[in-house]
RNA sequence: GGGCAAUUAGCUCAGUUGGCUAGAGUGCCAGCAUGACACGCUGGAGGUCACAGGUUCGAGCCCUGUAUUGCCCACCA
């Protein structure tokens, strides 16, 4: 041998030269060409932010272990590996960064705002290569076998082909449109940001209760809600708000401020169900509506409990509602009431005179907006600027009670001229002068301190103000039911099962998704729009006949608006968007910038669209790739159940939508334009439908749903918590789902004979061959979605960056070595949804957990194991044996299943135990059970081979008549190598390595290459029952020896003599074929094996199995007696157990017969060793 | 407010269609320099399976309720 392996495990010492040799023997690389069934993971990308944690280190650990697995079964097998660019969060981290270090924002790095922009981008570049080069090599430190070359970013020019392409294709289909939408506006920074970036802050403000007149004039009177008081139905009038005032239902479309589109708001109501589904999540607004003054406690109040039918006369005057931001009643447009509240049900209907504007604003019903049991019951309503009041102005839009809209804010935070003598003030300002003119009127009932939560800006640290603004969203629910299909139907698998609830109900809402984020970090949306009526000839000429050509040439879409809408009186080129399928496409976008008609939208996308195209723009979609046709759809995505809705659905629609009839395989000459004219035939009725495109543009679609309130950009695609799971139908039909594809345990996937008993959950009604099939062909992204528990600290809290609790796993990986950590967290990967993990610094302040022990003390149990049998291996050769039979057939397949004659019991039962062992592994790897993976290699490994094999074959085999036993000690090792590979790749491909040196031939399947990662998986021989059996019965005698011995303080080295007494002539025969074992592990000398045989005098008693034992040289009788006490106390409560159930008719009639044949059995044996104790 | 989970040994967790005396690691106790390993070996102690009902011959597991904890969603006029 040239090297061995040194005395002491130091994983650092292995792991660099280890990794080092993968890469530059292109371990990792994959090739579409070369043969082998696909398999495929696309790693999480994990966002370029910062670095990764230990919530990323278990996700990817596991993405390795399978991939390494899929790789030694033969299979052509690629992990890709990638970031991303997560649009906020790392934009605002490098804004931060710039702020600090030169006090700049993101304005002014350039002259101009273009400029500025390149520069910050830029600048986002330089950190993206930092962090993510920082990430990656994270990545490297733990052993990830990912494809490098492969590498992708999700703002790389691959992806951003798969965007635009995307993009554009929804848009054709009309399956993105302009809407409105409350966003969380920084009137600093004049951006909306994400819920993410809010802080909430305690402010004492106070809590205004301000007086609206109630006018009975010939105000509009919206119909009356159904509660009771038929007959008073309103006359009916379109007009919504009151003429006097000349506010109409859309007055915003005039008020509107230049960087809030005077689109007509598009939105329709959404379900009745979900009335309150707010935009944006705030908290400013939590006082922001009215309620009345309590009449009992308020004695100044001019209100008397109204009774139903009493005549207006006694009713009171005013309402009285309450506010803490009291400058938003200039953009009240209602008052609500709940219809059922005989306080206030007479109203509706009436108007109410708007204090200081005098606008008269009619009292609706609302009663999903109004609890009746809340305050008073009476409601202001500004929908402009409050979520849930928006949530009203939706609710009764193109109803008889149509409420109007008024936006009241300039992006700089100023109010415009819809605040009349307001206007130019800020927020704050019009508050105070709004509060003094109010006082003055004698509008204000009352002024209490009041505490509220006000959302700030992180990054301002201003007040955030909700504002409506112009945003793009895409159309879910032709996209959403298909992917509720394949998911209902046991195509796409979940593990474990239940978090397909989550998918199931959150994709059930079919909640529109808005993706257009006012920042800079991210991909531009492909939008031209138009910024003024035409004006110049060639506008009016050719414009639209250029346009109409390239549409027909797929090279642009636009998109029409009504003539009537404001702003947009333009018959002449009725176009407001076009949107260019490839924005570097000049001639077209030279046409439409020409003299500033058209410019592009400021805009980028969501992070979450990119991330969403993952599966396949890695594999080069929309182009037909080798890779894609290989290995899409790919085999399995694991993840954390925090992003389950946020990513996982949107592949999975994205995927199905992209993908679904266009087989990739196979269609190799087709170009761009083919692939974009199929979408799913179940989109067809929608998508193709020009009446639909129409409308949706126009925004009229009475299917449009209300924007879901998710503006997150969320953290990160790696496992974190998890998102709540809603109700309804959903729901049942995941169990549904579950139940129904719960029974047949037919095989799926890569199953080894041998573990048919306990595989996936669900299964395939369909053959296996017909499953891939189906999957292509439905264009899903992945068959399984395998989900793994949240890392939690000490505290119970999820780890995460912003918490500052992660770990950083390469701090793990210097305490305790990457393959440690691997194992460890393998066995932290059960089905449950959080792990715990204690955190405490050690002496250098690195980050380190006692738990990581675990899996240190098990590979350093496998060094010297290793060590041990290697140096045995050497001796063979020392002695100038021959342990390196010839003719050993290396490619035969279970070999080990049929042990040779010359084959002792412990050489048998090991190898019966690695077989059952490949066979737990294979079985526990399938269902995503990595725990019991890791427990399956741990008990095989320390438990039998260590604690029971070695030990049995330590003392003969050095010698001749161990060669058979040295034989399987090294196909054992051999075994175990490969079988613990994908978890703990480092260690065994070292110990690998000295394998080969020390016997280049030995017995066992597979194919042997100098490298372990491309050897192959061991196969599941056959179970010897017999010598399991044998075996475990010598076991219990060794432990019942070991135990007398030690309860009687016998010195571990001295020889005791021993008699057995097997139950029968086989257990006589077993004890007497392994009398050398027994005497050797426990360390006696056997005097006798006879069964029945006398038991000799001062002996101390045991029973184990039924075979009677006894060790001579008691010392202490007394202590004995207190023994063989406790044993009959022991055996007497287990008999008159087993009496009782015995006895109990019931039991002995409807318990399977077998059970009872057991019983009855113990019941025996106990009171035969109760009667030799007497 | 809705949902998903959790509650098992001091600690961290398994416990797979309900069925022998409920397991592991770690910690603890006793003993051991033993030749691969003290990051080890041998033996041991330690649990009212959160609580209360119910179903069943039989419940850690199924059902109902309660308590506590975590997370997600919604909300807090």
């Amino acid at each position: 041998m040239s090297t061995e392996l040194p005395k002491n495990y130091d994983p650092s010492a292995i792991e660099a030269g280890v990794y080092q040799t993968w890469l530059t023997e292109k371990c990792f690389a994959a090739d579409p060409a070369a043969a082998g069934e696909p398999y495929a993971i696309v790693i999480p990308p994990p966002n370029v932010t910062g670095a990764l944690h230990l919530g990323h280190a278990i996700n990817n650990t596991l993405q390795d272990i399978l991939t390494r697995k899929a790789r030694m079964e033969g299979k052509n097998a690629i992990w890709i590996p990638g970031l991303d660019h997560a649009g906020i969060a790392t934009q605002a981290v490098v804004e931060k960064t710039i702020k600090e270090k030169e006090g700049k924002d993101r304005y002014s790095l350039a002259e101009t705002k273009e400029k500025s922009r390149e520069e910050l981008i830029r600048r986002i570049w330089e950190w993206k290569q930092q962090y993510g080069d920082r990430i990656l090599s994270q990545l490297q430190r733990m052993g990830c076998s990912c494809d490098w070359d492969r590498t992708r970013f999700t703002l790389d020019e691959m992806c951003a082909k798969a965007v635009r392409e995307t993009f554009f294709k929804l848009f054709k289909d009309g399956l993105v449109y302009r809407g409105k939408r409350l966003v969380n506006w920084d009137t600093h920074l004049q951006t909306s940001i994400s819920d993410d970036e809010i802080y909430h802050e305690t402010v004492k403000t106070n809590l205004w209760h301000i007086r609206y007149e109630i006018v009975d004039d010939a105000s509009p009177s919206p119909q009356r809600g159904e509660g009771r008081g038929e007959g008073r139905n309103a006359p009916s009038t379109v007009t919504s708000t009151s003429p006097s005032t000349g506010i109409s239902g859309s007055a915003s479309q005039r008020l509107s401020t230049p960087n809030v589109s005077p689109l007509t708001p598009t939105l329709s109501p959404r379900g009745e169900r979900e009335p309150n589904q707010s935009l944006v999540h705030h908290s400013v607004d939590e006082s922001d509506g009215a309620f009345l003054e309590s009449f009992a406690s308020d004695p100044e109040s001019e209100i008397n409990l109204p009774n139903d039918n009493e005549p207006d006369a006694v009713r009171p005057t005013h309402v009285t509602v309450a506010t803490t931001r009291p400058e938003t009643l200039l953009g009240d447009t209602a008052v609500a009431v709940h219809s059922g509240d005989p306080r206030w049900n007479w109203a509706i209907g009436k108007s109410v005179r708007l204090p200081l504007l005098g606008r008269l604003i009619p009292i609706i019903a609302d009663d999903i907006l109004v609890d009746p049991t809340f305050g008073s019951g009476v409601v202001k309503v500004t929908p402009a600027h409050d979520p849930n009041d928006y949530a009203v102005y939706q609710r009764h839009l193109k109803k008889d009670d149509e409420i109007g809209l008024i936006n009241l804010l300039n992006p700089d935070g100023t109010l415009n001229d819809a605040a009349g003598p307001y206007k130019g003030l800020y927020v704050s300002k019009a508050r105070t002068k709004v509060v003094e003119d109010l006082e003055a009127a004698g509008l204000m009932a009352k002024i209490e301190p009041y505490e509220t939560q006000v959302g700030h800006s992180d990054r301002s640290k201003t007040p955030i103000q909700p504002y409506l603004s112009d945003q793009w969203f895409v159309h879910m629910a032709p996209l959403a039911e298909p992917a509720l299909q394949v998911v209902r139907d046991g195509t796409i698998k979940f593990f474990p099962e239940r978090h397909a609830q989550q998918y199931l109900s959150w994709l059930g809402e079919k909640r529109d998704w808005p993706i257009s984020r006012q920042l800079w970090w991210g991909h531009r949306i492909p939008v031209w729009t138009k910024t003024r009526p035409v004006k110049y000839p060639r506008e009016f000429t050719t414009l639209l006949d250029k346009l109409n050509q390239w549409t027909e040439q797929n090279r642009v879409q636009y998109g029409e608006r009504k003539s009537s809408d404001p702003g947009f009186e333009d018959l002449q080129l009725p176009i407001s968007f076009v949107c260019v399928r490839n924005p570097d496409d000049q001639e077209v976008i030279v046409e439409l910038e020409q003299d500033g008609l058209f410019v592009q939208d400021p805009d980028i996308l969501d992070t979450w669209f990119s991330s969403a195209l993952w599966p396949f723009s890695t594999l080069g979609w929309p182009e037909s790739t080798a890779a894609l046709a290989k290995w899409y759809p790919t085999s399995v995505l694991l993840t954390g159940r925090d992003i389950i809705t946020l990513w996982v659905a949107r592949m999975v629609m994205m995927g199905m939508y992209n993908l679904g009839t266009t087989k990739p395989a196979g269609s190799g000459g087709e170009g761009l334009a083919d692939s974009i004219n199929f979408g799913p035939e179940q989109f067809h009725d929608v998508a193709h439908s020009p009446k639909r495109d129409k409308r949706a543009m126009q925004g009229h679609d009475p299917n449009f749903q209300q924007p879901e309130n998710q503006f997150a950009e969320a953290e990160a695609h790696t496992p974190s918590p998890q998102r709540g799971e809603g109700g309804g139908e959903g729901r049942t039909s995941a169990r549904q789902a579950a139940s129904t594809s719960r029974k047949p345990p037919t095989a799926a996937g890569e199953s080894t004979p041998t573990e048919g008993k306990r595989l996936a959950p669900h299964s395939s009604p369909l053959p296996a061959g017909a499953r891939e099939q189906n999957l292509a062909a439905l264009g899903v992204p992945f068959a399984h979605v395998a989900i793994n528990p949240t890392i939690l600290d000490g505290k119970g809290e999820r780890m995460s960056k912003s918490k500052g609790n992660g770990v950083d796993p390469v701090d793990i990986i210097e305490t305790h070595g990457a393959d440690a950590l691997r194992f460890t967290l393998a066995t932290m990967a059960t089905e449950t949804q959080d792990v715990r993990m204690p955190v405490k610094k050690d002496a250098q302040g690195r980050n380190t957990s006692d738990k990581f022990d675990f899996g240190r003390n098990f590979c350093n149990k496998l060094w010297n194991a290793a060590r041990f049998v290697l140096s045995n291996l050497d001796a063979d050769a020392a002695v100038g044996r021959d342990s390196k039979p010839a003719a050993t057939a290396q490619t035969t397949a279970g070999l080990l299943s049929r042990p040779t004659e010359a084959d002792s019991l412990p050489d048998r039962w090991i190898i019966s135990r690695f077989n059952q062992t490949v066979a737990d592994a294979n079985s526990a790897i399938a269902t995503y059970r990595f725990d019991l993976y890791a427990k399956a290699c741990y008990d095989f490994f320390w438990r039998d081979f260590c604690d029971w094999y070695v030990e049995s074959v330590k003392s003969t085999l050095k010698t001749d008549a161990g060669a058979a036993s040295r034989l399987v000690a090294a196909a054992m090792l051999d075994g175990a190598l490969r079988l613990m590979h994908p978890v703990i790749p480092f260690i065994t491909e070292t110990i690998w390595t000295q394998l080969n040196e020390a016997a280049p031939h030995r017995r066992l399947c597979g194919r042997i290459e100098r490298r372990l990662c491309k050897s192959a998986w061991p196969a599941a021989g056959q179970i010897d029952a017999d010598a399991e059996h044998v075996f475990a019965r010598l076991q219990g005698v060794i432990s019942t020896i070991r135990n007398l011995r030690s309860e009687h303080k016998v010195d571990l080295k001295k020889r005791v003599t021993v008699s057995l007494a097997p139950p029968g002539a086989e257990a006589v025969k077993a004890a007497q074929d392994n009398r050398g074992l027994i005497e050797s592990l426990a360390t006696c000398t056997i005097a006798t094996i006879a069964d029945g045989l006398t038991p000799p005098a001062d002996a101390m008693r045991a029973n184990s199995d039924g075979c009677d034992i006894y060790v001579e040289g008691l010392s202490d009788p007394a202590a004995e007696q207190q023994r063989l006490a406790k044993r009959k106390e022991d055996l007497s409560k287990q008999r008159a157990a087993l009496k009782g159930r015995l006895d109990n008719a019931s039991y002995v009639a409807k318990a399977p017969p077998k059970l009872v044949e057991e019983s009855k059995a113990q019941l025996a044996a106990i009171e035969a060793e109760l009667e030799k104790l007497g």
